[in-house]
DNA sequence: TGCCCGATTAACT
DNA sequence: GTTAATCGGGCAA
């Protein structure tokens, strides 16, 4: 059996945090995967939720670390975060894409797709497949119906820059699993030696 | 109060 | 490549 991650593994800033969340088993009701791609966000970061100060919805985010901050996006979407940081950081990682492992069929089902490589790769969609919803804002990572399960393997983890952001659009805070295939978008690939 | 924009996605041309 | 879906936050009036 795989360590579980307490909630103390958050409690540390949100840019040692996110890369370690790379391979880590993310379970909601015993159905998800492993983690292949992250971002960070911090109240000092023009992109971030917290940035203009708490309200309603990003009031999660102001708390304690080790908890889930789900919010609507584009009215339409739910996106996944965990809060890091000592309480009032008003830090959190954005759960992007996910490797679907387990409750495969549930998946599928929820999505209305059978191809693996979309259950899960973008944030609105691993929250259709793990079914994470406002009812999940808030709760505590270390107790049902989530579960972190440590590394078994090493990875190889790589940083760009984030998505479908405009402020402070070239801050290199999206971490992922280098040559995943369950990315949301591929990370730029160095340049060739030569070549077009 | 009204208007614009956004940590997105799928279905278009 | 573009666009619609749909709603909370921020800001101007």
């Amino acid at each position: 059996m795989r360590k579980r991650l307490s909630r103390s593994f958050f409690d540390r800033s949100v840019h040692e945090v996110a890369p370690d969340l790379i391979g880590v088993t993310l379970l909601v009701a015993g159905v998800g995967g492993r983690i292949v791609e992250v971002e960070a966000y911090h109240q000092t970061d023009p992109a971030a939720h917290s940035y203009r100060g708490e309200t309603e919805r990003n009031a999660v985010m102001f708390g304690p670390p080790g908890y889930v901050y789900v919010y609507r996006s584009y009215g339409i979407h739910w996106c996944m975060n965990f809060v890091c940081e000592p309480k009032g950081s008003a830090a959190a990682v954005l759960i992007r894409a996910i490797v679907p492992t387990e409750g495969l069929p549930l998946m599928r089902r929820r999505r209305g797709l059978s191809e693996a490589r979309l259950l899960c790769s973008g944030p609105g969609r691993l929250c259709e497949a793990l079914r994470v919803t406002a009812m999940h804002n808030g709760l505590a990572l270390d107790a049902p119906p989530f579960a972190l399960l440590a590394r078994s393997q090493p990875v190889e983890i790589v940083a760009g820059i984030r998505i479908g952001i405009t402020k402070a659009a070239d801050r290199p805070w999206r971490y992922g699993e280098k040559s995943s295939r369950f990315l949301s978008k591929p990370f730029p690939v160095n340049p060739p030696a030569s070549g077009s």
